[in-house]
DNA sequence: GGATTTAGTACGTGACACGAATCAAATTAG
DNA sequence: CTAATTTGATTCGTGTCACGTACTAAATCC
Protein backbone atom coordinates (compact mmCIF):
# COMPACT_ATOMS: atom_id res chain seq x y z
CA UNK A 1 0.00 0.00 0.00
CA UNK A 2 1.36 3.16 -0.79
CA UNK A 3 3.36 5.64 1.33
CA UNK A 4 1.84 5.60 4.70
CA UNK A 5 4.36 7.73 6.62
CA UNK A 6 4.05 11.00 5.06
CA UNK A 7 4.80 13.23 8.50
CA UNK A 8 8.52 12.26 7.75
CA UNK A 9 11.22 14.47 6.66
CA UNK A 10 14.18 12.72 4.25
CA UNK A 11 13.97 8.97 2.99
CA UNK A 12 11.72 7.51 5.66
CA UNK A 13 12.34 3.29 5.94
CA UNK A 14 8.75 2.49 5.04
CA UNK A 15 9.03 -0.96 6.86
CA UNK A 16 9.21 -4.09 5.42
CA UNK A 17 5.98 -4.55 5.19
CA UNK A 18 4.45 -1.75 3.25
CA UNK A 19 8.07 -1.89 1.52
CA UNK A 20 7.89 -5.16 0.05
CA UNK A 21 3.96 -4.11 -0.86
CA UNK A 22 5.02 -1.30 -3.00
CA UNK A 23 7.83 -3.21 -4.62
CA UNK A 24 5.51 -5.88 -5.60
CA UNK A 25 3.60 -3.26 -7.02
CA UNK A 26 6.39 -1.64 -8.88
CA UNK A 27 7.43 -4.97 -10.22
CA UNK A 28 3.91 -6.06 -11.63
CA UNK A 29 3.20 -2.75 -12.84
CA UNK A 30 7.08 -3.01 -14.69
CA UNK A 31 5.40 -6.71 -15.73
CA UNK A 32 2.28 -4.93 -16.77
CA UNK A 33 3.69 -2.12 -19.23
CA UNK A 34 6.15 -4.43 -20.73
CA UNK A 35 3.91 -6.93 -21.38
CA UNK A 36 0.84 -4.96 -22.61
CA UNK A 37 3.06 -3.35 -25.25
CA UNK A 38 3.22 -6.91 -26.83
CA UNK A 39 -0.25 -6.61 -26.59
CA UNK A 40 -0.15 -9.54 -24.03
CA UNK A 41 -1.07 -9.88 -20.44
CA UNK A 42 0.50 -10.53 -17.33
CA UNK A 43 -1.38 -13.66 -17.08
CA UNK A 44 -0.48 -14.82 -19.84
CA UNK A 45 3.53 -13.70 -19.74
CA UNK A 46 3.08 -15.87 -16.49
CA UNK A 47 2.28 -18.81 -18.33
CA UNK A 48 4.52 -18.60 -20.92
CA UNK A 49 7.19 -18.03 -18.39
CA UNK A 50 5.66 -21.31 -16.72
CA UNK A 51 5.73 -23.14 -20.41
CA UNK A 52 9.76 -22.25 -21.24
CA UNK A 53 10.79 -25.40 -19.49
CA UNK A 54 7.54 -27.44 -19.05
CA UNK A 55 4.62 -29.12 -20.56
CA UNK A 56 2.07 -29.44 -18.15
CA UNK A 57 -1.05 -30.75 -18.48
CA UNK A 58 -4.19 -27.91 -17.77
CA UNK A 59 -4.74 -29.42 -14.33
CA UNK A 60 -0.91 -28.99 -13.67
CA UNK A 61 -0.69 -25.60 -15.27
CA UNK A 62 -3.36 -24.33 -13.28
CA UNK A 63 -1.69 -25.73 -10.15
CA UNK A 64 1.62 -23.53 -11.06
CA UNK A 65 -0.32 -20.20 -12.02
CA UNK A 66 -2.57 -20.92 -9.15
CA UNK A 67 -6.54 -20.52 -10.87
CA UNK A 68 -9.12 -22.89 -10.77
CA UNK A 69 -9.32 -25.02 -14.03
CA UNK A 70 -12.01 -23.68 -15.37
CA UNK A 71 -10.50 -19.92 -15.81
CA UNK A 72 -7.27 -22.60 -17.98
CA UNK A 73 -10.06 -23.25 -20.56
CA UNK A 74 -10.15 -19.76 -21.94
CA UNK A 75 -6.76 -18.81 -20.57
CA UNK A 76 -5.24 -21.08 -22.86
CA UNK A 77 -7.79 -21.04 -26.00
CA UNK A 78 -6.91 -17.27 -26.33
CA UNK A 79 -3.12 -18.16 -26.20
CA UNK A 80 -3.76 -20.96 -28.74
CA UNK A 81 -5.90 -18.68 -31.24
CA UNK A 82 -2.66 -16.65 -31.31
CA UNK A 83 -0.44 -19.31 -31.87
CA UNK A 84 1.45 -18.77 -28.61
CA UNK A 85 0.95 -22.73 -27.32
CA UNK A 86 -0.86 -25.61 -28.47
CA UNK A 87 -2.65 -28.49 -26.98
CA UNK A 88 -1.59 -31.85 -27.35
CA UNK A 89 -3.47 -35.26 -26.68
CA UNK A 90 -1.65 -36.89 -23.50
CA UNK A 91 -1.01 -40.25 -24.62
CA UNK A 92 -1.17 -41.89 -21.40
CA UNK A 93 -4.67 -40.04 -20.45
CA UNK A 94 -7.00 -39.98 -23.01
CA UNK A 95 -8.99 -36.71 -20.89
CA UNK A 96 -5.93 -34.75 -20.75
CA UNK A 97 -4.13 -32.50 -23.03
CA UNK A 98 -0.25 -31.46 -22.84
CA UNK A 99 -0.12 -27.76 -22.90
CA UNK A 100 2.87 -26.70 -25.08
CA UNK A 101 4.62 -23.50 -25.93
CA UNK A 102 4.87 -22.42 -29.61
CA UNK A 103 8.02 -20.86 -31.35
CA UNK A 104 6.24 -17.96 -31.33
CA UNK A 105 5.38 -18.10 -27.92
CA UNK A 106 9.02 -18.57 -27.00
CA UNK A 107 10.00 -15.43 -29.27
CA UNK A 108 7.68 -13.62 -27.48
CA UNK A 109 8.43 -14.70 -23.90
CA UNK A 110 11.97 -13.85 -24.61
CA UNK A 111 11.50 -10.83 -25.72
CA UNK A 112 9.43 -9.79 -22.80
CA UNK A 113 11.76 -11.20 -20.30
CA UNK A 114 14.72 -9.39 -21.92
CA UNK A 115 12.93 -6.07 -21.54
CA UNK A 116 11.85 -6.89 -18.05
CA UNK A 117 15.70 -7.40 -16.82
CA UNK A 118 16.44 -4.44 -18.21
CA UNK A 119 13.68 -2.34 -16.39
CA UNK A 120 14.22 -4.18 -13.07
CA UNK A 121 18.03 -3.79 -13.32
CA UNK A 122 17.48 -0.19 -13.96
CA UNK A 123 15.05 -0.34 -10.67
CA UNK A 124 17.96 -1.74 -8.91
CA UNK A 125 20.91 0.38 -10.68
CA UNK A 126 20.35 2.68 -6.99
CA UNK A 127 21.62 -0.56 -4.46
CA UNK A 128 25.40 -1.21 -4.56
CA UNK A 129 26.35 -4.38 -6.27
CA UNK A 130 26.71 -6.00 -2.81
CA UNK A 131 23.30 -5.05 -1.73
CA UNK A 132 21.98 -6.43 -4.94
CA UNK A 133 23.64 -9.37 -4.28
CA UNK A 134 22.10 -9.94 -1.30
CA UNK A 135 18.85 -9.00 -2.32
CA UNK A 136 19.03 -11.66 -4.77
CA UNK A 137 20.30 -14.17 -2.04
CA UNK A 138 16.77 -12.64 0.25
CA UNK A 139 14.23 -12.68 -2.28
CA UNK A 140 15.43 -16.47 -3.67
CA UNK A 141 15.56 -17.54 0.18
CA UNK A 142 12.18 -15.80 0.93
CA UNK A 143 10.35 -17.66 -2.51
CA UNK A 144 12.08 -21.11 -1.96
CA UNK A 145 11.13 -21.19 1.80
CA UNK A 146 7.56 -20.58 1.03
CA UNK A 147 7.72 -22.96 -1.71
CA UNK A 148 8.46 -25.56 0.31
CA UNK A 149 6.49 -24.87 2.68
CA UNK A 150 3.66 -25.26 0.86
CA UNK A 151 4.01 -28.44 -0.81
CA UNK A 152 6.54 -29.03 -3.21
CA UNK A 153 6.29 -26.76 -6.23
CA UNK A 154 9.92 -26.57 -7.72
CA UNK A 155 11.72 -27.96 -10.59
CA UNK A 156 10.14 -28.84 -13.77
CA UNK A 157 6.97 -31.18 -13.35
CA UNK A 158 7.82 -34.10 -15.66
CA UNK A 159 6.44 -36.72 -12.69
CA UNK B 1 8.54 -16.58 -13.51
CA UNK B 2 9.01 -19.20 -11.94
CA UNK B 3 12.21 -21.83 -11.53
CA UNK B 4 14.18 -21.47 -14.39
CA UNK B 5 17.41 -23.01 -12.98
CA UNK B 6 16.46 -26.39 -12.69
CA UNK B 7 19.54 -28.35 -13.20
CA UNK B 8 20.84 -27.17 -9.83
CA UNK B 9 21.42 -29.32 -6.54
CA UNK B 10 21.14 -27.23 -3.63
CA UNK B 11 19.87 -23.80 -3.27
CA UNK B 12 20.52 -22.50 -6.34
CA UNK B 13 20.45 -18.24 -6.75
CA UNK B 14 17.51 -17.46 -8.94
CA UNK B 15 18.89 -14.08 -9.73
CA UNK B 16 18.07 -10.33 -9.29
CA UNK B 17 15.35 -10.34 -11.83
CA UNK B 18 13.46 -14.15 -11.04
CA UNK B 19 13.57 -13.59 -7.36
CA UNK B 20 12.42 -10.51 -7.46
CA UNK B 21 9.64 -11.11 -10.18
CA UNK B 22 8.79 -14.53 -7.98
CA UNK B 23 8.73 -12.57 -5.06
CA UNK B 24 6.19 -10.23 -6.10
CA UNK B 25 4.34 -12.41 -7.29
CA UNK B 26 4.15 -14.32 -3.73
CA UNK B 27 3.18 -10.87 -2.20
CA UNK B 28 0.58 -10.34 -4.69
CA UNK B 29 -0.96 -13.59 -4.20
CA UNK B 30 -0.65 -13.34 -0.08
CA UNK B 31 -2.58 -10.11 -0.88
CA UNK B 32 -4.66 -10.92 -3.01
CA UNK B 33 -5.83 -14.19 -0.86
CA UNK B 34 -6.12 -12.00 2.38
CA UNK B 35 -8.60 -9.98 0.54
CA UNK B 36 -10.70 -12.52 -0.95
CA UNK B 37 -11.30 -13.80 2.33
CA UNK B 38 -12.86 -10.48 3.18
CA UNK B 39 -14.68 -10.49 -0.25
CA UNK B 40 -12.53 -8.01 -2.01
CA UNK B 41 -10.38 -7.47 -4.77
CA UNK B 42 -6.38 -6.10 -4.71
CA UNK B 43 -7.79 -3.22 -6.53
CA UNK B 44 -10.40 -2.40 -4.04
CA UNK B 45 -7.84 -3.02 -1.28
CA UNK B 46 -5.40 -0.69 -2.70
CA UNK B 47 -8.02 2.12 -2.64
CA UNK B 48 -8.61 1.88 0.54
CA UNK B 49 -4.94 1.63 1.47
CA UNK B 50 -4.63 5.17 -0.76
CA UNK B 51 -7.56 6.57 1.10
CA UNK B 52 -6.61 5.87 4.33
CA UNK B 53 -4.54 8.97 4.49
CA UNK B 54 -6.20 10.89 1.75
CA UNK B 55 -9.05 12.16 0.10
CA UNK B 56 -8.63 12.75 -3.37
CA UNK B 57 -10.45 13.77 -6.63
CA UNK B 58 -11.39 10.43 -8.85
CA UNK B 59 -8.55 11.91 -10.92
CA UNK B 60 -5.96 11.68 -8.47
CA UNK B 61 -7.06 8.82 -7.18
CA UNK B 62 -6.69 7.58 -10.84
CA UNK B 63 -3.60 8.83 -11.03
CA UNK B 64 -2.32 6.94 -7.94
CA UNK B 65 -3.41 4.25 -8.96
CA UNK B 66 -2.18 4.24 -12.10
CA UNK B 67 -5.82 3.84 -13.46
CA UNK B 68 -7.78 5.48 -16.52
CA UNK B 69 -10.68 7.50 -14.99
CA UNK B 70 -13.05 5.84 -16.93
CA UNK B 71 -12.21 2.84 -14.87
CA UNK B 72 -12.39 4.78 -11.51
CA UNK B 73 -15.65 5.72 -11.62
CA UNK B 74 -16.87 1.76 -11.61
CA UNK B 75 -14.18 1.00 -9.26
CA UNK B 76 -15.83 3.53 -6.59
CA UNK B 77 -19.43 3.01 -7.67
CA UNK B 78 -18.62 -1.00 -6.17
CA UNK B 79 -17.10 0.62 -3.26
CA UNK B 80 -19.61 3.31 -2.56
CA UNK B 81 -22.53 0.63 -3.49
CA UNK B 82 -20.50 -1.54 -0.50
CA UNK B 83 -20.19 1.51 1.89
CA UNK B 84 -16.93 1.35 2.02
CA UNK B 85 -16.60 4.99 0.20
CA UNK B 86 -18.44 7.97 -0.03
CA UNK B 87 -18.54 11.15 -2.80
CA UNK B 88 -18.29 14.24 -1.27
CA UNK B 89 -18.66 17.05 -3.77
CA UNK B 90 -16.08 19.45 -4.07
CA UNK B 91 -16.71 23.04 -2.50
CA UNK B 92 -13.82 24.78 -4.87
CA UNK B 93 -15.16 22.60 -8.46
CA UNK B 94 -18.66 21.86 -9.57
CA UNK B 95 -17.42 19.14 -11.60
CA UNK B 96 -15.37 17.07 -8.67
CA UNK B 97 -15.83 14.86 -6.14
CA UNK B 98 -13.46 14.09 -3.01
CA UNK B 99 -13.73 10.16 -2.72
CA UNK B 100 -13.56 9.49 1.17
CA UNK B 101 -12.95 6.42 3.13
CA UNK B 102 -16.20 5.58 5.34
CA UNK B 103 -15.85 3.62 9.12
CA UNK B 104 -16.26 0.85 7.41
CA UNK B 105 -14.15 0.59 4.90
CA UNK B 106 -11.46 1.76 7.31
CA UNK B 107 -12.12 -1.19 9.48
CA UNK B 108 -11.83 -3.67 6.48
CA UNK B 109 -8.70 -2.10 5.48
CA UNK B 110 -7.39 -2.32 8.89
CA UNK B 111 -8.08 -5.84 9.36
CA UNK B 112 -6.70 -6.61 5.75
CA UNK B 113 -3.60 -5.04 6.47
CA UNK B 114 -2.69 -6.69 9.80
CA UNK B 115 -3.67 -9.79 8.44
CA UNK B 116 -1.33 -9.01 5.32
CA UNK B 117 1.31 -7.78 7.75
CA UNK B 118 1.63 -11.26 9.80
CA UNK B 119 1.68 -13.29 6.58
CA UNK B 120 4.44 -10.99 5.14
CA UNK B 121 6.25 -11.52 8.76
CA UNK B 122 5.70 -15.19 8.37
CA UNK B 123 7.51 -14.85 4.87
CA UNK B 124 10.00 -13.16 6.21
CA UNK B 125 10.83 -14.74 8.72
CA UNK B 126 13.83 -17.41 7.54
CA UNK B 127 15.85 -14.24 7.05
CA UNK B 128 18.60 -12.67 10.30
CA UNK B 129 16.51 -9.55 11.67
CA UNK B 130 19.61 -7.48 10.08
CA UNK B 131 18.88 -9.23 6.91
CA UNK B 132 14.95 -8.10 7.34
CA UNK B 133 16.37 -4.68 8.25
CA UNK B 134 18.61 -4.27 5.27
CA UNK B 135 15.78 -5.86 2.95
CA UNK B 136 13.58 -3.00 4.71
CA UNK B 137 15.74 -0.44 3.66
CA UNK B 138 16.68 -1.21 0.08
CA UNK B 139 12.73 -2.49 -0.83
CA UNK B 140 12.02 1.11 0.17
CA UNK B 141 15.10 2.67 -1.54
CA UNK B 142 14.18 1.15 -4.81
CA UNK B 143 10.25 2.10 -4.51
CA UNK B 144 11.27 5.92 -3.22
CA UNK B 145 13.30 6.25 -6.42
CA UNK B 146 11.55 4.86 -8.95
CA UNK B 147 8.82 7.51 -7.64
CA UNK B 148 11.29 10.13 -8.18
CA UNK B 149 11.84 9.29 -10.64
CA UNK B 150 8.95 8.78 -12.76
CA UNK B 151 7.46 12.01 -11.47
CA UNK B 152 6.83 12.96 -7.56
CA UNK B 153 3.93 11.49 -6.26
CA UNK B 154 5.18 10.39 -3.00
CA UNK B 155 3.60 11.94 0.15
CA UNK B 156 -0.09 12.72 0.54
CA UNK B 157 -2.22 14.56 -2.44
CA UNK B 158 -3.16 18.21 -0.65
CA UNK B 159 -1.39 19.74 -3.12
C1' DG C 1 -18.39 35.75 -24.97
C1' DG C 2 -16.74 31.94 -27.60
C1' DA C 3 -13.12 28.23 -27.95
C1' DT C 4 -10.74 24.92 -25.44
C1' DT C 5 -9.49 22.13 -21.62
C1' DT C 6 -10.84 19.40 -17.63
C1' DA C 7 -13.77 16.26 -14.30
C1' DG C 8 -16.56 12.77 -14.38
C1' DT C 9 -19.97 9.45 -16.47
C1' DA C 10 -22.02 6.09 -19.91
C1' DC C 11 -21.39 2.45 -22.94
C1' DG C 12 -19.35 -1.30 -25.42
C1' DT C 13 -15.55 -4.68 -25.50
C1' DG C 14 -12.48 -7.96 -23.83
C1' DA C 15 -9.49 -10.44 -20.41
C1' DC C 16 -9.77 -12.75 -16.15
C1' DA C 17 -11.49 -15.43 -12.31
C1' DC C 18 -14.78 -18.18 -10.06
C1' DG C 19 -18.46 -21.65 -8.99
C1' DA C 20 -21.77 -24.97 -10.62
C1' DA C 21 -23.14 -28.18 -13.90
C1' DT C 22 -21.79 -31.54 -17.34
C1' DC C 23 -19.42 -35.31 -19.90
C1' DA C 24 -16.12 -38.76 -20.83
C1' DA C 25 -12.40 -41.39 -19.31
C1' DA C 26 -10.01 -43.51 -15.48
C1' DT C 27 -9.86 -45.55 -11.00
C1' DT C 28 -11.63 -47.82 -7.05
C1' DA C 29 -15.05 -50.90 -4.70
C1' DG C 30 -17.43 -54.81 -3.99
C1' DC D 1 -16.26 -57.71 -13.91
C1' DT D 2 -19.92 -54.30 -13.24
C1' DA D 3 -21.07 -50.23 -10.33
C1' DA D 4 -19.72 -46.18 -7.91
C1' DT D 5 -16.59 -42.65 -7.50
C1' DT D 6 -13.02 -39.65 -8.87
C1' DT D 7 -10.62 -36.91 -12.19
C1' DG D 8 -9.51 -33.85 -16.57
C1' DA D 9 -11.49 -30.67 -19.08
C1' DT D 10 -15.27 -27.72 -21.05
C1' DT D 11 -19.39 -24.74 -20.85
C1' DC D 12 -22.15 -21.27 -18.88
C1' DG D 13 -23.43 -17.54 -16.00
C1' DT D 14 -21.74 -13.82 -13.04
C1' DG D 15 -18.75 -10.29 -11.50
C1' DT D 16 -14.45 -7.40 -11.43
C1' DC D 17 -11.43 -4.70 -13.85
C1' DA D 18 -9.29 -2.05 -17.59
C1' DC D 19 -9.59 0.40 -21.75
C1' DG D 20 -11.16 3.56 -25.54
C1' DT D 21 -14.74 6.46 -27.31
C1' DA D 22 -18.29 9.54 -26.87
C1' DC D 23 -20.72 12.92 -24.11
C1' DT D 24 -22.14 16.52 -20.54
C1' DA D 25 -21.15 20.20 -17.67
C1' DA D 26 -18.12 23.22 -15.41
C1' DA D 27 -13.61 25.83 -15.60
C1' DT D 28 -10.30 28.36 -17.91
C1' DC D 29 -8.09 30.69 -21.78
C1' DC D 30 -7.87 34.35 -25.14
Amino acid sequence: MPPPPAPSPADEDLGLVDGLAQLSFLVQSALSEIAGQHDLSVVQIRMLGILRDREPTMNQLGRHLGLDKSSITGLVDRAQRRGLVTRTASSVDRRSFQVSITDAGRQFVQQVAAEFAERIERCVAPLTEADRKRLSRMATRIVTTDARDRGIDLRTTPR
